[in-house]
DNA sequence: CAAATATTGATATATATTTATCAATGATTA
DNA sequence: TAATCATTGATAAATATATATCAATATTTG
């Protein structure tokens, strides 16, 4: 018999990806409203998208819905979460203890939702030893060992952009499965492993360009 | 005679937009490299997109190039810089002095590009007359008069989920023209004001996704 | 300085994404 | 329970985005 294996969904779009967590959010918080069900038409207007996109996104995975009544909201939340993996627990590194690093650090909400932290790595002595939020600082020459014995699946890098790359490596040859990358640089990693970039500063430009007009 | 007219570059798709901060930051690297000259071939290359996208996505703004020659990398660099609207001076205030807020605040670097962060704001009063990175921490009340006053024209949002809408409603009526949102909620505000948003906890849930095939 | 070469910007083609439509069908109503 | 209504999931059409091609032309070479 052939053991119960989860879909891949290959071929989605990551367009469409990309749109799963606000399907989450807008579900979470109709869930706190106790709401039962809801059409798509309704929740596309609350989330200021179409009904078509709603609907057709949401067949990539399967279908969710009933015919003339729509969807059952508590079932959709749970799916669209089983749909992210957020039933996985993440054990994730923070390289880089500056202030993004401890910020992201302090913000322990993650770890309610699976995503868990387990230690910052700083290469300035003057930081290693320091705890934030209960979160130990450890000298970057720990990272290897740390990763490779604590089942690390992410790697998160907050460190200035000239040292990012060599980090990176560092995580990736310890083993991490994922990195999310905050330098505000284009890391190369092996296509095995997932990056994610925040690059803060490019938002930032994007918003300035669409304030050009606006301006004085 | 017409006065000289930044051209609005209506039309260009958000797509696009989205790229322009990495051909800058590229761009920006190769000046400092003191390369004089680059083509579409070799840049898109290092950028890892096609060459006709990126030839297409700068025709969208005007014709940069030579024929035969290719792009004078420092000409680029600059233009593109001016397209973003890098020349402008954005002053910004923060609207929550927590982690994030202080970490973001302690990221100086913005002011050297433009972005010029003039105060926090929180509505703790043990937080209030504190100073972070030289920029002082002030009373929630005071919001309003220091953004008039002070020509601020950006406004970050760095509150928890519950109050960033009312705070991007003090945030407009008191005159700001954008608002850049790390609140992990999507947040109304009229037409005429530009909203970027940061959702850090959208992009760890897209890598979420797209680790769940390699987990244990 | 003529010929060969390189490379752009424009156009055409292909692909991806979004939106509109509607038959099928379960829910609701009388 | 039969008739009506609501809403999905699938398909088709429209739109947007990315890629390939190439004539035009500036640069470089011999």
């Amino acid at each position: 018999m052939k053991k119960d294996q989860r879909p891949s969904y290959d071929h989605v779009p990551m367009v469409v990806i990309k749109r799963l967590p606000k399907y989450y959010r807008y579900l979470g918080e109709l869930v706190e409203k106790k709401l039962e069900r809801i059409s798509s038409q309704k929740l596309a207007q609350m989330m200021d998208i179409s009904a078509s996109q709603l609907r057709q996104d949401l067949n990539h995975f399967g279908e969710f819905g009933q015919q003339g009544y729509g969807y059952r909201v508590e079932d959709l939340y749970q799916e669209i979460g089983k749909i992210i993996g957020l039933e996985y627990q993440y054990n994730m590194v923070i390289v880089g203890a500056g202030n993004l690093g401890r910020a992201l650090a302090n913000y322990s909400n993650f770890c309610l939702r699976g995503f868990c932290l387990w230690a910052l790595f700083d290469i300035d002595p003057e930081l290693v030893g320091l705890n934030v939020n209960g979160i130990g600082i450890k000298d970057i020459s720990e990272l290897h060992d740390f990763v490779a014995d604590n089942n690390i699946s992410i790697g998160i890098i907050t460190v200035p952009k000239e040292a990012a790359q060599g980090v990176a490596d560092r995580l990736v040859a310890a083993g991490v499965k994922g990195i999310w990358n905050f330098a505000p640089v284009d890391i190369k990693v092996p296509d095995s492993i997932i990056l994610e970039n925040e690059h803060l500063a490019d938002s930032l430009m994007v918003l300035s360009f669409r304030l050009r007009g606006k301006m004085g």
